[in-house]
DNA sequence: AATGAATGAGTGTTCATTCAT
DNA sequence: CATGAATGAACACTCATTCAT
């Protein structure tokens, strides 16, 4: 039984979320200070230490939501009912929209050391949904070849895979364009990419 | 006839240089100080103002020489005698080795904002630099693809090619593994990156 | 009604303001740093810049209340009903008084640069306070002169009361006698020189 | 004998001297910096330390010639067979065409702290200096009025002519406008104020 | 005599964080 | 729960000065 306390109480959390999650998102972690942020979220630069114990644990906080909404829709999108090839199509799609809609995310995502098991909890988090995302994708993509390879092609495959979609994202990230504006501009790029790699993938794995 | 106080000022300038080669590919260029980049290199931080007029300075300083000498190295490459793919293979490979040996430099390389032509020259020169490699690459693809195609149609291979060049370094960008090991491990990786990406341009170019 | 940390904080500015004021008056604007201030106001340097922008606003805020006190009571000293000799009298030695208890202040608000309109509005302030000064002291000269002067005549003569008034000013300016010491060693002195003004002024004039 | 070295060695003590006596008058002795001083004196800046302990030494060497300069000018003027008025007028313009041209030097001169009988020597040399133009003044004041008058009202009358000299001084002693525009604009006003004074300490002296 | 190399102290300013209320 | 007050550490950069040659 939620007291009115304990309402306003989170309802002062959610926009400290809100405003931080903005403005690491347009400016950078570390262009954006506490005080920016606490006067976006309109409460006193104080309040955010009683909620996160500083700003890079606010940072953390922040990325998991939308990684696991991330998450979601890539397996909404793979369970669909249309040919393999759409569907990687469309959650690689889904994927590269994401990474530029939160690109200060994505430096974080992609920066955080592999594996370091002995680290706390939310950077093995992110670890670990960064390799659900590559298994995802590998499955996908094996699903798509239409012939049989071995693990080690498909190992290959997978990571020519993902070092195009990291390469799509990170020749955006700093770009002063909206994902609106890339996505409308390059989508037809993206989808040839696609496609192209694909069809390397068929002709370069019939061959051995 | 170089005297010892020169040779020890050249010394001093060097370590300077590779102290802070050193940290901002470690740590990038925003992160490191001034003065860490002193106790690094061994001298007191008002020492580097003497070598540079700033920070800023440094840091192009820095990043002009190995950038001069990764064209120069494409260039020789370009012009050996051999089959086409083969020299865009050894090209890239080339390109690829630069990058993961100059971390810092990268970022640098590919943050740098494009097209901003009032701004000081040294920013443009590394522009010049960036694009004068997407040209290159360019006429390379085309060679290699052993096919007539529309401008179109080769501005969107160069483009689909560059994102998986760009995504391989920048899968690697923080990796502690040093180039060396990053080659040995992953040569025959981007070798075969770079035949999917052909064959499959190839195959695509040819359907339209 | 104030609660006790208003009060504390009222008192923190207040103790800045004062030590910023003694040191500007004792060692001038630019050879007195921000961390003296805050030693000699007993705080933290950074405390200052809670509350004040920068060094130059709480060189600005130091000198306008200080000097619209002056403009009031030169303005009520200039509304009595006495003979205009004596009401330039007491104006002027109000003025002389005020400069030597604000020495600071003082060089401030003769070295600001005349004129440069463009400028942002504190330098203006100042500016227009000075004129209005000259201005209002220019008045009461003619008046004083008991006879028709050109526009000419009288604008030497104000120049002229001015270089005195400012020469009585500046000669004591960094004496380290107390204004009361000073006013009361040196009003007689003051009174004859406004007074052998006045005749030579007179004296000057009717020749011509 | 002077040899070949020591010959060089008084060129470059000048140049230095040169240099920090055009720098410290234009810019004011705080801005200036040595290693300016050294670029325009074409030497190092380290050459200076050589020849002066500190840049405060420096300074005060460099104050003492003018100073002296302008006491054989004022003695010159002074022995002149003209009418007193006159002689007092050439010598006060003189005084205040040379505070003028020596903007610097003259806060030096005038902010030195009188009387400080402890001190060390280039203090009491400039105070001494101070005093004999004012006593050469004073006597010059004397034999211009024309009449007798106590030593109290001579002291007095020296007072105020001293107040009017200082305040031309201090009015124009931070205008941009150079010497040489200064005196043609203004020494109609200058003479003016003189005989301003003259005829009001006559009238004023007469009196009692 | 002269100099290039080097440095410690200091500049104004910013920021994440803590404390007292 | 929330906040204004306060602070120490740090930043890039400058300067007068000293040291070794």
């Amino acid at each position: 039984m939620a007291t009115r306390q304990e309402q306003r109480s989170e309802e002062t959390k959610n926009s400290i979320l809100t405003a931080a999650r903005q403005l690491f998102a347009n400016r950078g972690y570390d262009t954006v200070t506490m005080r920016e942020i606490a006067k976006e979220a309109g409460c006193s630069h104080t309040t955010i230490y009683i909620y996160f114990k500083d700003k890079e644990t606010l940072l953390q906080q922040l990325s998991m939501p939308p990684l696991q909404a991330l998450m979601e829709r890539m397996d909404a999108l793979s369970e669909q009912k249309t040919a393999s090839e759409e569907k990687l199509e469309a959650v690689s799609l889904a994927f590269i929209e994401f990474c530029l809609a939160n690109r200060s995310m994505y430096s974080l995502f992609v920066n955080v050391k592999a594996g370091r098991v002995d680290e706390q909890s939310p950077q093995l988090e992110i670890n670990k949904i960064r390799n659900d995302i590559f298994a995802k994708l590998s499955r996908m993509v094996q699903a798509s070849l239409l012939l049989a390879v071995t693990d080690e092609q498909l190992l290959m495959c997978t990571r020519i895979y993902f070092y195009t979609l990291h390469g799509i994202v990170a020749t955006y990230e700093h770009s002063e364009e909206t994902v609106e504006m890339l996505m409308d501009r390059l989508t037809p790029t993206f989808r040839q990419a696609i496609s192209v790699l694909l069809s390397g993938f068929r002709e370069t794995c019939k061959e051995t």
